[in-house]
DNA sequence: TGTACCGGCTTGTGATCACAAACATATCAT
DNA sequence: ATGATATGTTTGTGATCACAAGCCGGTACA
């Protein structure tokens, strides 16, 4: 048996898995407004587990709650997407540098195939599935690092820039995305660690820099 | 009218706030296990609100979960500080050096106060007060780099080192501690931005690598 | 003496309810 | 017609309760 935890997750796990992806995803537009009844009801629970995973949430950033208690999408200034991206610079590059010694040809292969998913996917101009399949590249790489905390961090910081991906990603029509990841799979291969430094970080600055109006 | 957001903080609010500082300033030892109903009882709400800043704080990794939902601190393993010392070291570094140009002398006036205060509590041998003191060194220092998003991750990490902070000066004896922050006030009078850097992340690595058995 | 089983107790989970604050809309005075 | 006010509805908060799963005794059996 391989990861079997558990054969019913709890309720609020359920609510807060399905409303995370969903935001990380960018499927919900920055200043939407959630409630727990509604929520609850379209998951089929009550309130209670609702409000947990609107906290859980809301503890990472994801959402934001206003001083009444509502809770809504966050909507992002420029000064925090700086600050974001800058957050994405610093951990990822770190993750990558220490996935760097770890990367067997298994994984160049697997960054390989996500790499064709995503010019799929950008060709069919899916938003969505362009950040999911963005995103694992990116997860598939850190997660040779063997630093879950730090990696957890980042997720942390790509659900916060969730809902802007989508503004994002919207106006990106042209279909360069590929471009820094194949600067990334080069630098894995060679082994070189000031290069992959700079293509990770291009990778993750590159996108939200023209999101700053 | 200054900050007066709520006259009445909800319950879920000051159970929250208790637990975070007491588990910030290391007051709890890791592998305490808590109980709904015991934080209920103690801040004199029902298990409601309790529940909910538990949610809140494992989200940010202060408290861990087992499988049977039962919470406790968590026992820290030589792998995760070494995580942690260095997202301490890449989050603070950049904080430090996004606030250097802003640091006036009324800041350094303060963090020099702050320095002088850590020294008597080192002299008095209060654990809880160093660790407060020197927290508050820090966030004084980052809170002039206008980074808000920033500085939260930091106090994030912070937070999941806390019960091992407490462990970490019991057995920190001398009263070496104001050594490297007066490093990092030197460097901040003379706009010295690599040797601020340095003393940063001397300080932040230097007490923690002395934890990994 | 060691080990498995069985009962009682503790603990987390989730639903429901009463309540107060906030929001939206209609109403009225100017 | 415009603005403030009042009212009905929505929404979050917190307490309480029933329930199931886990934990910790003791006891009986090998």
């Amino acid at each position: 048996m391989q990861t079997r935890p558990d054969p019913s997750p709890a309720a609020h796990e359920r609510v807060y898995r399905g409303l995370r992806t969903r935001i990380m995803h960018g499927e919900i537009p920055p200043g939407e407004s959630l409630t727990l009844r509604g929520i609850g009801k379209e998951f089929g629970v009550s309130m209670t587990p609702a409000r947990e995973s609107i906290r859980r949430l809301v503890a990472e950033g994801a959402l934001t709650l206003s001083a009444s208690g509502r809770v809504s999408t966050p909507e992002i200034t420029n000064e925090r997407i700086e600050e974001l991206a800058a957050l994405r610079a610093l951990l990822e590059v770190e993750l990558a540098s220490r996935a760097l010694p770890r990367a067997h040809i298994a994984l160049i292969d697997r960054l390989q195939t996500i790499n064709s998913t995503i010019s799929d996917v950008v060709a069919r101009h899916d938003a969505v599935g362009y950040i999911r399949a963005n995103l694992e590249f990116h997860r598939t790489l850190y997660l040779r690092a063997q630093a879950p905390a730090m990696l957890a961090m980042a997720e942390t910081v790509w659900l916060q820039l969730g809902p802007t991906m989508r503004k994002l990603y919207g106006r990106l029509h042209r279909k360069e995305s590929p471009h820094f990841h194949r600067l990334i799979i080069a630098a894995l291969k060679a082994g070189d660690e000031p290069g992959l430094r700079l293509a990770v970080r291009s990778d993750v600055t590159q996108g939200l820099r023209m999101l700053q109006t």
